[in-house]
DNA sequence: TACTTGACAAAAG
DNA sequence: CCTTTTGCCAAGT
């Protein structure tokens, strides 16, 4: 049996941008994670790229998404320049994180790890 | 159909 | 400590 992919439109086979999509979905206000921590979550440690390009899909159309809460292992804002409208930097500000030339000062503090926040077994 | 690129991360040298 | 390589999966060329 073929793991999560989709191999048609039909397929009703959640693909793993899809599962990263409600993983970002859960991301509480006022923190963030990394695109390895999503992988991870997803079972794929190796596939923070595919984390990445998945919310690249976002930009093309509509999204409820608060992708501006996904930053690198190092917590620097490496996807901003992908943002439209208003920067991501600005965003997080908002939620009181503090941000120094795109980098999270107090990262440990707001991180937010889904296999913790949602109870991995 | 084959090769390259990509919002990353961990391991190796 | 710094640089290079490898892995992951999808999409563009």
């Amino acid at each position: 049996m073929p793991k999560n992919k989709r191999l048609h439109e039909n397929d009703k086979s959640v693909s793993f941008f899809d599962m990263v999509y409600q993983v970002v979905a859960l991301i509480p206000r006022g923190k963030v994670t990394s695109y390895g921590a999503i992988a991870k979550y997803l079972g794929a440690a190796r596939s923070s790229r595919m984390v990445g390009w998945a919310l690249n899909g976002l930009n093309k159309t509509q999204h409820n998404l608060p992708a501006h809460r996904v930053v690198n292992r190092q917590g620097l804002l490496t996807g901003k320049a992908h943002f439209r409208g208003i920067p991501m930097e600005q965003l997080l500000r908002e939620e009181g994180v503090d941000i120094v030339d795109n980098q999270i000062q107090n990262l440990s503090q707001i991180y937010w790890d889904p296999n913790d926040a949602l109870q991995v077994d």
